[in-house]
DNA sequence: GCTGGCGTTGACGTCAGGGGCAAGGTCTAC
DNA sequence: GTAGACCTTGCCCCTGACGTCAACGCCAGC
């Protein structure tokens, strides 16, 4: 198959393919008219680099990945290395969920602070009809 | 206070300060020879920036609590649309935090399952000493 | 033979938030 | 009077994962 059909069943770009191909990622066979040339296998690959991009690992990540499988494993993390990187995202994944629930509670205590003492400038209408009543 | 001495005391750099500065962020008077001149407003202004920046907001973001702080206002967050900023930022972290544990989850399914299967193909030396006592 | 759709390479743009350097002007201390 | 610390503007460079042309080749259908 070429690229655009690679592309479709992938639901990429063959921008991308071009790009992950520069990065030594899917390498291509090529036809007689320089066409790109690509067969399950390949897209079997390039399913793996796409799944784990949607986890949000980078692309030099699922270098492993692809290896493992070029190797003639059944699946991309048959092999130590990738279990490794599954572990190193794991710990990242979690750092970095610990390091944004931080943040959000030091940003709403600051919208809670700051909610008080903008009430406190200016009392509401609303208050002060309560308070009339 | 020139410029050297105004990143030094908000803990950043003199280029950074230039770049604020192109952004419409922290504007600046001049000397007779040229130099930028600061003062305890713009210190205070500065600060307020790199808080938010810590806090993982983006420069444009900080925009409204500097026109806060630039219309007179005691600090950044006294204006309604500073608030907005952190409402939306607050909601912007929660969905990141969700997404983020999805995906949490979803690596460690697929670490357990690897796992599983890589003992499954080749039993640990360990297992069959076990095994065999 | 011509149009449309695919393919090729290459180069540049994007986003944020600056880093680093050059070539020069200024100020201060010794 | 000069060294060195500071300032100025302007320019290109970096990351990641592509997007967006440009200019051209190849091929199928009508």
């Amino acid at each position: 198959m070429r690229i655009g059909e690679l592309a479709r069943r992938a639901g990429t770009t063959t921008r991308t393919l071009r790009y992950y191909e520069t990065r030594g990622l899917l390498t291509a066979r090529r036809g007689g008219n320089g066409y790109r040339s690509y067969d399950e296998d390949d897209l079997r690959l390039l399913r793996q680099i796409r799944l784990l991009q949607d986890f949000g690992f980078e692309l030099e990540e699922t270098r492993p990945f692809v290896e493992c499988l070029r190797a003639g494993h059944p699946s991309g993390d048959s092999c130590p290395a990738s279990l490794d990187v599954y572990r190193r995202k794991l710990a990242e994944l979690d750092a970095c969920i610990d390091r944004l629930r931080e943040v959000r509670d030091q940003v709403g205590a600051e919208l809670a602070r700051a909610e008080v003492a903008v009430t406190a400038e200016q009392p509401s209408p609303a208050r002060c009809e309560l308070a009339a009543e």
